[in-house]
DNA sequence: TTGAAAGCGCTAACAC
DNA sequence: GTGTTAGCGCTTTCAA
């Protein structure tokens, strides 16, 4: 029995302690093998007295898999990352694989070397996300010897990549206000260079019809709130509804509106997107907005990685996932049917 | 040769393409032992044009060392940690070590799997961080066999603890406000029920003297709005400042101000707490308000961690690092002096 | 100056 | 049913 007090307890430990040998011992523990059950139940009755955990260096070493997946975000502000991460860790806690957290700012190589570090890490996979679907991240992610998926970010051609559905969350936002028998739809949103203002603002062109009007702007309170002095300085007809393109522009909307004597909801309906909570439920009234599911999209984020980790086929492509309403007070109009 | 095209390269394949031994080739690469230095740069060459990257895994299970540490955090809205995370990101990154996150909410079942899989997978260390200092995480970790550093948490008797220094940013506040002249100066904060609340609240009674006047409540806008309206519907003299609790605070009391026609930052200057950016620079005017550099936080939560790691004696007990004044446009003032 | 061999903790063939 | 042994990729004595 050699003398190490201090140090974790191997499986030699458990093997001398149970009185049989180590491979013994691990094919007891993992249900391997055969035996009588009087052994197996012993030897692992003294690995749980004896607290053994087993080394998983060592497993990922023999196994070639080391149960650690690294998730690559240049979204600093987590504002889309943490619940993606949420739902990433979500789905893979419960198969015991981990996930290294790396921030890499726009910095290539700061990438890079995060992105080497994971390999040398031997990570099972990779999840590349960011901060909008329109761009790649600054390092380039294709022929890396671990699978990857792309969530929320762009990905290149084959990649594997899972994004929200803008298009259609837009539409629920649009048919949401229809319902509510609002009749003249503005969608207030951000700059056109962002592919996913020009998809909501497709989608709510068309689910809206010759009326449609689209101010394009910033992603910012500021805007929402200048967008509403264009609206309402002009001549004619003011809008009943303002589907906005984030909470932030929404905010904005709903403060000039109120400072304006606009009563909301009664003349007008505001829906926002993101649900970003801190924005949507400190605005007054609290903010309806389109919520783009990122757990959800993360926890499939997640079962992708694993899945080609596990050798399984995985078709590329881009999977969108669906956006659900978040109804709060900012249109009238009950919880939904 | 032995064939094995799809997988990592070696020390093995790089000795065999190099034509020296195994040993040799760890050696040159490690710039350990001796040899001509002919030799050393042919096996650094042959590497480096093979790609060769050491497997972490095996070094890991040699060394007893993994390079990657663990950090757990309550805080799934990220406001605390992602900051804080960044700067363990930072200090970590180029000594090679990697980072696992577990948001672990406040479940103790689910904190204790993450600390399971974390240990099993032996990480060097462990950072604890949470969202408020004067609460424990949901999970015991003490007497761990890896050591834990405490960072924006509360910890237990004689662990390392990292924290911001409350007392001190709140006198940065008041100094500041007294600097500009301002002599009735009101803090309108949080629940007492949290330490930092008191904490402030004292170092801020302590500064004003007599005059001071603390309002409790809750961290939100809301109760910025309320706040003013008890100050303002008040018989007598009006404050000419106010230092919040926090930056959602200082928003509401911000807004209710301008809705009231009060003139900012000519009459009342306002200062927040937390610079959380979102919040500071979407008020109108922007707020000048106390950052708790938590980056630099997390940046001292690495050092510390590795520091452990690496057996040095770090000595226990509650580190306070300072708060630094950002100066925007809610108090009048120009840049600091 | 270089190389053979042991071993980190574990699992899986293969003997017995 | 149980044990012996080789080996995952690497570093490090120790011997040549």
């Amino acid at each position: 029995m050699s003398i190490r007090t201090s140090t974790r307890v191997r499986i030699y430990d458990v093997a001398a302690a149970a009185g049989v040998s180590i491979a013994t011992a691990s094919k007891a523990l993992n249900d391997t093998g055969r035996m009588t059950d009087e052994t197996r139940s012993r030897v692992k009755d003294v690995a749980a007295r004896l607290g053994f955990r087993p080394n998983a260096m060592a497993r990922a070493l023999l196994h070639q898999r080391s149960f650690t997946i690294g998730l690559l975000t240049n979204d600093t502000y987590g504002r889309f990352t943490l619940p993606l991460m949420a739902g990433v860790s979500e789905a893979l806690v419960d198969q015991g694989v981990s996930v290294f957290l790396c921030a890499i700012e726009d910095d290539p190589a700061l990438a890079k070397i995060h992105v080497d570090a994971m390999l040398d890490k031997q990570v099972d996979g990779i999840i590349a996300s960011g901060k909008r679907i329109d761009r790649q991240l600054p390092v380039d992610l294709e022929n890396l010897s671990v699978p990857v998926v792309y969530a929320f970010t762009q990905a290149p051609e084959n990649g594997v990549s899972l994004v929200s559905d803008d298009a259609a969350g837009s539409r629920e936002a649009v048919e949401w206000l229809k319902g509510l028998g609002r009749q003249r739809i503005v969608h207030v949103t951000g700059p056109r260079s962002f592919a996913s203002v020009e998809e909501r603002a497709g989608a709510y062109r068309a689910a809206v019809g010759a009326d449609a009007q689209v101010l394009f702007g910033t992603w910012s309170e500021q805007w929402g709130h200048e967008a509403v002095a264009r609206l309402w300085d002009a001549a004619g007809e003011k809008p009943d509804a303002i589907f906005c393109g984030n909470d932030q522009i929404a905010r904005g909307v709903v403060d000039a509106l109120r400072e304006r004597g606009v009563s909301l909801p009664a003349d007008v309906s505001v829906v926002g997107f993101d649900n970003w909570e801190i924005v949507a439920e400190a605005t007054r009234p609290p903010l309806t907005t389109i919520d783009m599911n990122l757990k959800e999209l993360g926890r499939e984020a997640g079962r992708l990685v694993l899945a080609l980790a596990a050798g399984e086929a995985v078709a590329p492509g881009i999977r969108k996932l669906p956006c659900t309403l978040v109804v709060r007070q900012s249109c009238g109009g009950g919880p939904r049917s």
